[in-house]
DNA sequence: TGGCTATTTAGAATTACTCCAAATATTGAC
DNA sequence: GTCAATATTTGGAGTAATTCTAAATAGCCA
């Protein structure tokens, strides 16, 4: 009991997780520290299915609901993005950097691609209040480019 | 019965649709030509949902699956494009040129905004096949925008 | 005009959440 | 440390937006 509270004290008050927490008012579970820890340690754009799949080897008592008010709370937290490619499952991204997507239409990848510095792709409307960009650019993965060139030769 | 063929006849022969359904072998149908004609008409950014209303005036009797099978086969004969800029319904743009979306995550408008020519967004990594961009912009329009900031004064 | 086959249609099925209410856990005060 | 207040978790029901299916209908070429 005693080491319990010490671990979960430690936890309080180590990473960005905790603090983020803190600021707005919300608690500290272990649920939502092991849902970003599944998110940071591949840093891949999974969908919640996935995490949900991946947070059940550490944690297998862990419910989808949970997944996703964790999902959700980290997304408010400003750790994770959501990214919508197609319709379908959204995806959640670690990567809190300005940047883009690149989906491969063939095998569903998404890579992350770095932004020209400092470059403003569209004018905006007078008048208009922006928020933020969300660019993603569809077409086809390099390994699925060259499976489908040539599978021999 | 001959007037009737004659006016298929005259729709199969003018405007791009005709054309393009018969390039990839498609037929002309009612259903198809009135589904894009609600497009061009109101040149906004509809759900299926909007376009089946909309479609419904004028022939009551199509049915949803038949709304999202044309709207399929529009955008597969490069006369629509989707849009997918929040989890939800999905939207379709009757505007084929290069350009971007602003949403407004006030009341949910979409209006298209250029892209300054020639600009290309990203750099494409090597051996990636790009097939097109969709960029989105979040913010709030300036109606909204207006409305917001002072009511009264 | 006929026949082959694409298209339309209503309704069932599916996907990806979203909502709900009861059980459980965290946190600040003592 | 213990307690009370309330945030969070949980399983399951509910929902939105398609997607699928199979029978009826309609285009189109010979």
């Amino acid at each position: 009991m005693v080491r319990r509270m010490s671990l979960t004290k430690k936890n309080r008050l180590s990473g960005p997780l905790s603090q983020r927490l803190q600021t707005r008012g919300l608690r500290f579970t272990p649920q939502r520290q092991h849902v970003y820890n599944v998110l940071v340690q591949k840093r891949d754009h999974p969908t919640a299915e996935e995490v949900f799949i991946r947070s059940k080897r550490e944690m297998p008592d862990i419910s989808m609901a949970t997944v996703y008010n964790c999902l959700d709370t980290l997304v408010e937290c400003g750790l994770l993005r959501q990214v919508q490619l197609e319709r379908g499952a959204r995806r959640y991204c670690p990567n809190m950097r300005e940047h883009c997507h690149f989906y491969c239409g063939e095998c569903g990848s998404v890579f992350d691609v770095a932004l020209p510095a400092g470059s403003r792709p569209v004018h905006r409307p007078k008048g208009f209040r922006i928020d933020h960009y969300e660019i993603a650019v569809h077409g086809i993965c390099s390994d699925c480019s060259a499976r489908k060139k040539r599978p021999k030769q």
